[in-house]
DNA sequence: TGCAAACTGTCATGTAACTGTCAGACTTGC
DNA sequence: GCAAGTCTGACAGTTACATGACAGTTTGCA
């Protein structure tokens, strides 16, 4: 399932687009309101997990918007405090769920689970790129045919690469897609990680390009 | 799989909930409306046992708002006595079933199966991978022709695995599977049982599979 | 009811796999 | 040809998992 969290506060943000990773979920995060209906315009998410407070645009008016606009999509509202009107503005305009900061985690996910199965079950997510397939629920890689044993760093950077074909990332990025906000790791790390990855996955149709000084990108190659 | 049970009556609701325990499910029991609907918010079930007289809300108004909430959830109804206005009312708003009590703990298991089989898409109570044999209604495993003798915990654990074959579980989600809310265990347990099971299966072509710092999952195994 | 057997889940230990740093080799652009 | 950036082999620290033993509990049986 593809989700888009929009949430400005780096600490919570990071913990919530961890977790619903770790669910198995292809995340998105975006830290402003113009920033989010970007994105909305151009990708069609399944789960929306939307903050009230955001720069530039508040939460309120980007999920008006979206609703406006005929979008169904599902969202889940994020309030800081209890405060009755956002709940009732919220509702109003058509959230579907809120929770209100701080939030159990467990709770968090019930209620993912929740929206995600009501708005339509569980789609198959099968990415594909050149020769390579990756099942997110079997977390399992098929190489030209041949299964592919990667760790699970190697299987998140994959996945990083595989949701964006042709997204140029930078190493910044792409540390901040595998490791936690509590875990940091020098930017090395990530030029190993890509080349086991390169190495594991042996020559095929999917090559993970070096953009000197810039960072790196996937893409389908030729024969 | 997991179930809630809603009812009031301390000895119908220890009854029923230990039945269910003691068929390997993960149960929580609520004993009033608006407990069970804050419940159903924050978790899904597999299951809802629903008893009509309740304090607070009233059985029917509690499945009401779940068909209205877009829940698709099985409901199995227990009625007092078997008045026709419950019982239509009971099928009306969308339960799956009902019993009056008081009721025949064979049949009311029965019942269960029935229901946690056709939700779970399977027409037959069979369940089968590589050579190893689940038959759901009797709760009893054959691998390769011999019955294979496992307590509940493990036949809990061997059920998750061979209704999604090749899925990645986390050592959370096979929790949230095994246990009910007021039973937390150590994540240690699953690994625990996810031993004993192996060893239990021994030599088969069900493998499994762990994959280190991702989580479990059960394959077909090659000769 | 009481006893024995089986089941459960925690703890502790050992082990294998993964992780990320380092250093030096290598490539690329200028 | 130089420097910045990237690749890669080796290694030590860490993590995650497997497993045996054990105490508390439940279950089955007499």
């Amino acid at each position: 399932m593809r989700i888009l969290v929009v949430e400005d506060t780096v600490d919570v943000g990071e913990a919530v687009a961890a977790r619903l990773e770790r669910m198995g979920h292809a995340v998105d995060w975006q830290k402003t309101g113009p920033d989010a209906e970007a994105a909305l315009e151009v990708q069609a998410y399944d789960l929306v997990v939307l903050d009230v407070m955001l720069p530039g645009k508040d939460g309120i008016a980007v999920l008006h918007g979206m609703r406006t606009a005929g979008k169904t999509t599902p969202v889940l509202m994020l309030t800081a405090r209890s405060r009755i009107d956002d709940r009732v503005n919220a509702l109003d305009f058509g959230a579907d769920d809120y929770l209100t900061k701080p939030f159990d985690f467990r709770e968090f996910e019930a209620r993912v689970r929740a929206l995600l199965r009501r708005s339509g079950g569980t789609a198959v997510s099968q990415l594909q790129l050149g020769d390579v397939a990756f099942d997110q629920a079997s977390r399992s890689v098929v190489v030209a045919g041949r299964p592919c044993e990667l760790t699970r760093r190697e299987t998140a950077l994959l996945e990083v690469f595989m949701l964006r074909p042709k997204k140029l990332f930078t190493k910044a990025e792409l540390m901040e897609q595998l490791f936690g906000f509590d875990q940091e790791a020098g930017e090395n790390a990530i030029e190993l990680y890509v080349g086991r990855l390169r190495k594991k996955l042996g020559a095929c149709r999917l090559e993970i390009r070096t953009l000197r000084g810039m960072g790196y990108q996937a893409v389908e190659h030729e024969g």
